[in-house]
DNA sequence: TTATTATGTTATAATCATTCTAAATTAGAA
DNA sequence: TTCTAATTTAGAATGATTATAACATAATAA
């Protein structure tokens, strides 16, 4: 009864295989990373089903949809705020656990009204730097 | 001949329409943004020729490709260093031209190798707020 | 200037992520 | 247990992007 209370929503099979391989989950997985990862343990999932859980689960505030990867989105269920290092050559995301205090002047700001912001470091990974370093 | 210079690549008609349409354009179009503008004026031009001119104009660094909207990509031909102001009801995107000093400790790295960092702020735009009263 | 050729353009097909559809199933309320 | 609105499913549809291969041409050099 507690995830109940927790997710509100109806917990099917399917949503708690999906909640259950998101849990602590920090790669930032796409939703074939989850399709795939799921459905090895629970043959019967469809790909729609994925998509649908995201979307309930996006709108329900319990994952965060990135847009970080220009190929597919990327979900988080870290919901702590929180920024991104990503590697450029792997597209490994890790978590940025820091509050940047950035705060926009009234000409900066253009009018708009400020919800949020994120910030993106772009860089190369330990292991890719590794792998750079055998090929030469 | 200056172009060419400028360029280094081959000056076809397709490509300067191209060029003209993003100089100097804020808008952050998307590769259908380019067609349809561009088309208008030079029918002949194919949308495959609007993605491969963006292809090599990337390649060049002579626009950046931006992945903010997970819908589809979007080109900046501004190049210097800026960050991005985006309106969560429209997708308009409007430049910070503001450097923000933002490094990462040694424990934050992670043992990443660091190469830029980019900040989104998210809102909603003049426009956006405007249209939200009228509907009340 | 003209011929040559590497490069660019085009229409079209292919691919990939994502969304839609409609029929079958089921979690949770009564 | 029964009932029903919500969920799942396979598969089709969509939309962005990439690949293919025949045709055209900008830039080079003779
Ligand atoms: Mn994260
Ligand atoms: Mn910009
Ligand atoms: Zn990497
Ligand atoms: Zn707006």
């Amino acid at each position: 009864m507690t995830l109940k209370k927790t997710y509100h929503m109806k917990l099917t099979p399917q949503r708690l295989a999906i909640l259950e391989y998101l849990e602590g989950n920090k790669a930032h997985p796409s939703a074939s990373d989850i399709y795939k990862a799921v459905s090895e343990k629970y043959p019967m999932m469809s790909f729609a089903t994925v998509y649908n859980t995201l979307d309930t689960l996006r709108g329900k505030k319990h994952v965060r949809e990135l847009s970080i990867d220009s190929q597919k989105k990327r979900f988080d269920p870290n919901l702590k705020p929180h920024h991104h290092l990503i590697c450029l050559e792997c597209r490994a995301i890790t978590d940025v656990h820091r509050n940047f205090a950035l705060d926009l002047t009234d000409s900066e700001r253009f009018g708009y009204e400020i919800t949020g912001n994120h910030v993106d470091f772009y860089g190369v990974c330990p292991k890719c730097k590794r792998g750079r370093r055998s090929k030469i």
